[in-house]
DNA sequence: CGCATTGTCAACCAACTGGTTAAGTGATAG
DNA sequence: CTATCACTTAACCAGTTGGTTGACAATGCG
């Protein structure tokens, strides 16, 4: 329930939602995605933690390396929420074109 | 671009979810929301304000009454971001069971 | 062992959030 | 015109967020 909170809370980021987009490509290590952001290794540490806290992001310490990875099952209850508000979207494009492609992108 | 930030930062409040699903009923004055909420106006006020900002809700003055409604416009953008995280879904389900329902909704 | 690598923790800071109460504004009903 | 209704604005407050730096811990290489 107030999971979503959580989970709309930790995508209200621009960093963070970089990090996840960044780990579409597959697991990095945390050092990996300290670099193309410029802000500490700290702060980038934080916004990992955001993201498992939030489970959109599976960290695994493997020796003295963190893992991380994309979790995106949270995502799906946020998606559930949306599809309450599709009747209400203005002209009413037909839904499958959005989500499915008419004929690309 | 920065927009997606706002709208998830909007959409990651309990008190604000709640008043856009009340507002998918119709149209409310800004008072009548504020009675289910255990808040004062003030602070519902508020709310309507970040919603406002975010463009998820629009605000209609007539008289002197503000009455909202709703604009699911700024959700498709949301739903576009997560329409490319729906190849890592856990287990993958038919993404048109869960968008048009299976039988009915 | 000794030391670099990888990352966390603690402390600090400025800015924002979500709530309050109290005062102010502006439209309408009488 | 005055009072009331429907809000907004201002001031305040505690707690959170997003960033910093510096010290610490743990792993693994040589």
């Amino acid at each position: 329930m107030e999971k979503l909170n959580e989970t709309f809370a930790a995508l209200s980021h621009e960093t963070r939602r970089a990090i996840l987009a960044r780990l579409k490509q597959g697991e990095a290590r945390l050092s990996d995605l300290t670099i193309p952001f410029d802000i500490s290794q700290t702060a980038v540490s934080k916004h990992v933690r955001v993201l498992s806290d939030a489970d959109l992001v599976i960290v695994e310490q493997r020796g003295r390396v963190r893992y991380c990875r994309l979790n995106a099952e949270p995502m799906k209850a946020v998606t559930e929420w949306l599809k309450d508000y599709q009747n209400f979207w203005p002209e009413q494009i037909d839904a499958a074109t959005l989500f499915f492609g008419a004929d690309g992108d």
